[in-house]
DNA sequence: TTAGATCGGGG
DNA sequence: GTGTACGATCTAA
């Protein structure tokens, strides 16, 4: 019998000595499935040997099956190898040990059973597969089958279902210990259900609250309800930091099975740095985890709190409530219900939030061809490896990963980085700002950049000479990284085209997801650990850049224009007395000479911006500038608005001053604006709000040497009683007085609008975040701050 | 400047 | 689990 189904989840197991492939899944109908599957474990062994030497190896348990003769590409170039076959994939590490004392290199054992099936099958989770068997008895909680054939079928992907978790602790101190405090409420949300579980009743109409007798038993109807629910993907926030860790501690604790693996398999924490919550046949996604790595670079958020993520993408935040009492709350069976609301609301976010970046995920898990679980954990240089290792595999024999020692060596090496034109510190008008498209992955694409194709005898391409030697890449083979980069790049385009007339969010998606793999690969090839690491490849890429964003440069000084500012990929010219058409000329003229996939883009006009130098004295102004542009949008680059230990008046002048002169051109209105605001502070005028400083405690008060004015009113709130510790945003006020600033300072809510230190607000908030803007226009910070009544009056 | 330590998220 | 490899930021040297 034919089956559609799609993956979710892979496993195995040893039975009588043979590796049986689980692969988890859903079927078209909806229904859950386990696909049992039969699967050899090998490696290669590539060397002169005799066969019956390698198939005569065993230790204990452990022997050769068979040796089989392939061709194979090494490192890109045709070799004999041996494909050794062994009972189980443990007996892969000790008999490659022996193959290995036979004087002859081996590969790829290391290359996980599951991971190696899903490979050699050329199956992808969450993508339509077709099993051709029938059910068989097992120990499982859904249907099994063991698959006589088993195939990829069809492009469409699961729509998961989905179960959010989430649980809140007993925490009277700062500390969170599950040996010692127990659990108090687990809440779920998935589609058309809501819950949470606690154990102290109270009277409530909400429906969603479940009361039951012990933490045990709370414990016992979260399995329960897992079970029920039967979800694809059971998501937390951290919760492979927190939830997990804490929820299989209490369990054992409390004697409980918590038993939710589909093969009746117990949630186990694995992993030695960063812990892992892995559940048998469901898919545990710690959201968190991916949108950090994944989304988080197109954030604005500095912080990956469930709120400010939420906040940020959802538009919608947590429930507010003390949550430092609840341990409080419990004790006294008072307010509970909105405990268990603010439970439900962190349920309800977890679940929106992972539909709201499932797209992403389930792209770079068709792209990659691994598991969800293993997706949403990994970093970007493995996305690229496992992408590498799928596309290469049919041919290629993997590379191994370095030796210890081979990438130590790896770690001294440096690359030259990227040129940057530093642009005088001043106000401009007129500026169009040009960038190389993907200058990186089109680079690799279109010189043929490539582990395999480096200084190849047969050709004579262009060379580059870079600190490290001169390089060239082969005109006539095309190489590994080369290939599946141009593909990356033409399939983002496609998409890209799409976009176009559709507003989809899922090929928003799918063109964001190749993005940051394309964009990983000039990293990764110079990442120490990569198993297709090449140093070379990684200085040629930024050679070729250097050289293109020069070519550039040289292009436009050709052509008339005056040259403000290059970093990297960008080009900011001045039109001066030229037009915006003579600034596209010169872009055609550019592109008209670039190979393969190059091009330089038109990214925008500028009527006005102002560069900023980085430090007193520093001439250069790099990556310190602000924008505006024809609709009077602001684009600020380097300045600390944004640091989050100023006051919202630093930061609300900083803004203001850009503001003005960027849309008015008028030095003497944001120099009179800043008078006022340095006459109000001084007289106390600006609001008290305004003025408080948000800082956040990196850790004990103990723990500091010299005591900053944030230590200090950390200290006050201990000495009033509150609880401190590493995290806490003390919100403070520096006061007047003599002495220093630490014995100055006052918690927000104990000072007065009267007894701030307005002087020191203009010292140390304010004239620190306008200074170097006003240089620029030849404004002193004099100029800002004297009192033109005072100095006057002082002449007498 | 560079190497080593710490912290993030959660309660 | 045929294993592994965070990374940004701060601090001390």
């Amino acid at each position: 019998m034919k089956t559609s189904f799609y993956p979710t989840d892979i496993n195995y197991v040893v039975k009588e000595g043979k590796p049986i492939i689980q692969l988890y899944g859903r079927t078209k109908e909806g229904r859950q499935i386990c696909v049992l599957d039969s699967f050899e474990p090998y490696f290669y062994a590539v060397g002169k040997v005799d066969v019956k030497d390698i198939e005569a190896l065993r230790q204990d348990d452990f022997k050769v099956v068979r040796v089989e003769k392939v061709k194979k590409n090494l490192n890109e170039r045709e070799t004999s190898a041996l494909k050794v076959f062994v009972n189980i994939p443990k007996a892969v590490p000790v008999i490659k040990d022996l193959v290995l004392q036979l004087g002859v290199d081996v590969y790829e054992y290391d290359i996980l059973f599951t991971r190696r099936y899903l490979i050699d099958k050329g199956i992808i989770p969450l993508t339509l597969t077709e099993v051709d068997g029938e059910e068989v008895p097992a120990q499982s909680r859904v249907p099994c089958i063991k698959a006589k054939k088993i195939a990829p079928k069809s492009d469409e992907t699961l729509q998961p279902k989905i179960l959010a978790v989430d649980i809140e602790t007993y925490n009277p101190v700062r500390e969170v210990n599950p040996k010692k405090h127990p659990i108090l409420m687990i809440g779920l949300y998935g589609k058309d259900f809501s819950r949470v579980i606690t154990w102290k009743k109270f009277p409530t109409k909400e429906k969603y609250v479940e009361f039951v007798s012990s933490e045990a038993d709370c414990l016992q109807r979260f399995v329960e309800l897992v079970n029920q629910y039967a979800p694809d993907f059971l998501v937390g926030y951290y919760s492979d930091g927190f939830d997990f860790p804490f929820l299989v501690e209490r369990a054992m604790i409390n004697k409980v099975k918590l038993d939710i693996g589909l093969d009746f398999s117990c949630v186990e924490i694995v992993g030695r740095t960063q812990k892992e919550a892995k559940i048998i046949g469901i898919s545990h996604i710690d959201i968190f985890k991916f949108i950090r790595k994944v989304i988080g670079r197109s954030m604005k958020t500095d912080v990956y709190t469930l709120d400010a993520v939420s906040g940020e993408l959802l538009g919608e935040k947590k429930h507010v409530v003390a949550k430092e009492l609840l341990f409080k709350a419990w004790d006294d069976n008072k307010g509970l219900e909105e405990y268990c609301k603010y439970n439900l609301q962190d349920c309800v976010l977890t679940y929106k939030l992972t539909e709201k970046v499932l797209p992403n995920l389930v792209e770079l898990v068709r792209i990659i061809g691994l598991p969800p679980y293993d997706v949403d954990r990994m970093t970007f240089s493995t996305f690229v490896e496992w992408y590498l290792m799928r596309k290469a595999s049919s041919v290629e024999i993997i590379p191994n990963r370095p030796g210890r020692m081979v990438e130590m060596n790896r770690m001294s090496d440096r690359i030259k980085g990227a040129f940057v034109f530093e642009p005088k510190p001043g106000f401009y008008e007129n500026i169009v700002v040009f960038d190389y498209r993907s200058l990186y992955p089109s680079i690799i694409a279109s010189h043929n950049i490539s582990k395999g194709t480096l200084n190849c005898k047969c050709c004579d391409s262009p060379k580059m000479e870079t600190e490290r030697g001169t390089f060239w890449f082969c005109g006539k083979q095309k190489g590994l990284f080369s290939t599946v980069i141009s593909e990356l790049i033409l399939r983002r385009g496609e998409i890209k085209k799409q976009l176009k007339t559709s507003k989809d969010p899922l090929l928003a998606a799918r063109s964001e997801a190749l993005k940051v793999l394309a964009n990983s690969f000039y990293g990764y090839m110079g990442f120490a650990p990569a198993r297709y690491y090449c140093i070379e490849c990684a200085e040629s890429t930024t050679a070729w850049a250097r050289h293109y964003i020069h070519k550039a440069i040289d292009a436009a000084k050709q052509s008339g224009f005056t040259v403000l500012y290059s970093d990297t990929d960008s080009l900011f010219v001045l039109l001066e007395k030229k037009s915006k058409n003579d600034a596209l000329a010169l872009m055609e003229k550019i592109n008209k000479d670039l190979p393969g996939l190059m091009e330089l883009d038109y990214e925008g006009f500028y009527p006005a911006g102002i560069f900023v130098s980085l430090r007193a004295g520093d001439s250069g102004a790099k990556k310190k500038y602000a924008l505006i542009d024809e609709k009077s949008n602001m684009k600020i680059k380097g300045f600390e608005s944004v640091r989050r230990n100023w006051s919202f008046i630093a930061k609300d002048v900083q803004q203001k001053v850009l503001e003005i002169i960027l849309k008015e051109h008028d030095a003497n209105k944001a120099k009179a604006f800043v008078r006022q605001v340095v006459e109000d502070l001084r007289k106390n005028k600006i609001p008290l709000d305004k003025v408080v400083i948000h800082t956040a405690l990196s850790k004990g008060t103990a723990g500091y040497a010299n005591v900053g004015p944030h230590v200090a009113a950390a200290q006050r709130m201990e000495a009033k009683g509150l609880e401190v510790g590493a995290g806490t945003i003390i919100k403070y006020v520096v006061i007047r007085g003599k002495g220093l600033i630490r014995d100055k300072v006052k918690l927000a809510d104990e000072a007065t609008q009267d007894e701030y230190d307005g002087e020191y607000y203009v010292q140390n908030q304010i004239i620190p975040g306008v200074e170097r803007i006003f240089a620029v226009l030849g404004i002193g910070v004099d100029d800002l701050t004297k009192n033109t009544r005072q100095s006057s009056l002082a002449g007498f």
